[in-house]
DNA sequence: GTCTATACACCGATAGAC
DNA sequence: GTCTATCGGTGTATAGAC
């Protein structure tokens, strides 16, 4: 489905020909989106931008939804490769976790902040991922986005705990979970996702991320326009908060190895 | 604009007659809009649904974004009253909140969770309120949403900081503001909204609200769906926690009056 | 692989009769 | 106040020629 897989066998000039033509039909419907939002998308209007007719577009997409489903799939990606990259190109942080106060910007702070970021650059695409679903479409079974969540919460489980063993994370100050919703988790946690993350650390992830995302969702949708010019500002200081306050939940270990 | 307003001079039967069928349409585009998303409102569907035709519609409403104004407005109203229902008839806390543990739910969870609630029963008038605008629509200049925004803001502003006394949230422990946007947020709080809040509180408040509104919007979106059943319950916690680690940031006042 | 032509649905909005 | 009729636009999708 991506354009770009130049490994293995080498394809052929009809291959890389399909290849090019659906990258383009990808970024045509990418500006389409930017334009007018998700819910603008057509295939028509592809079809217009790109001064072919919408019969062309039916010869690489049979339907709208392939369509639909490749962008999305492509909007998750992107955004975790925009978070990845920000993360991998970070400097390291000095201290450990239990230090007062690093100076430096903990990592999960940038990792956060390139996730605002890409959501500010890409409002329409952050939409069409975590907005309402798109009329008339519906998601192939979950398989793509199901592994695009896995990835994006196994980036931001790694920064958010970092530093932390299992014993401190089970150990962490947490209200205590139904033995019900802590059977779920645990029977939701061992096979594949987020291995092996201790059952009282579900609740603090799923709380930092409801935070990271709500602010984004609030502002991109307008809703703290209040704040002015200070936008980034005030998610920075919301972030190095919320950091702060997690990691007053999770207790010291053993002095570091 | 609202259909009841039995205040003052009486309507004559033509007023009652029209309100009626303001009620009616109203009602009728709701139920659209609960079917099928706030995308698919028309004035034709509404039509369809009462049995009339669309220029029926056009007397009461002369197109189609004043009916979609008088929609979200409603919604925010909606909204706002169910918090503040919720709110209205909880118990009384029994401690103050420096008491270690209440075993009671503080009236800030219960608000929190009257807003999920209403989210989770109309998922798609919350989406018309909080999420993308709709295709087409121009909102008329912002006067009756900011309205009730601020009230929406001041329910909880209230309940956040329930018996803490200006000075103490003005001593809160937060990251130091920049000066221009401790100013501008100076320049915002004097005059009308949020009455006279410290602007340390500030952040508290829109970080808290940012978690409260993000743990909602995933779920409604089905981002949290491996938390199957027990969305109530993360919710809960996750609110608990967050109001815990806010009343951990503001220090402890005069020993009480 | 791209085109024209077409079928059939939806929409907002207006004109004018009753 | 509600109707029929209509205009001009959107869209998805298919058939068949080249």
């Amino acid at each position: 489905m991506n354009g770009d897989a130049p490994a293995g066998a080498p394809l052929t000039l009809r291959e890389r020909r399909w290849a090019a033509a659906v990258k383009e039909i990808l970024a045509a419907a990418e500006s389409q989106i930017a334009e007018n939002g998700p819910a603008a998308l057509s295939l028509r209007a592809v079809a217009r931008s790109l001064g072919m007719t919408v019969q062309a577009l039916y010869h690489y997409f049979p339907s709208r939804d392939e369509l639909v489903t490749a962008l999305i799939t492509k909007a998750y990606e992107d955004l975790a490769d925009a978070v990845q990259h920000a993360v991998d190109t970070a400097p390291e942080e000095p201290g450990h976790p239990e230090g007062s106060e690093d100076s430096d910007v903990p990592r999960m702070v940038i990792a956060a902040e390139s996730y605002r970021q890409w959501a500010v650059d890409h409002p329409e695409r952050f939409q069409l991922i975590y907005g309402a679903p798109l009329r008339h479409y519906s998601a192939p079974t979950e398989g793509s986005s199901t592994r695009a969540v896995r990835r994006m919460s196994g980036i931001f489980m790694n920064e958010l705990f970092r530093g932390f063993t299992s014993e401190q994370l089970a150990a962490a100050d947490t209200p205590a979970l139904s033995p019900a919703l802590r059977r779920h988790l645990e029977e939701f946690l061992s096979p594949d996702a987020l291995g092996g993350m201790p059952s009282p650390a579900v609740p603090i992830l799923i709380s930092a991320w409801g935070q990271m995302h709500g602010l984004v969702v609030l502002e991109v949708f307008g809703h703290t326009s209040f704040v002015g010019a200070h936008q980034a500002e005030m998610f920075h200081l919301s972030m190095r908060t919320m950091l702060q306050d997690v990691r007053r939940r999770i207790p010291a270990g053993e002095p570091a190895k």
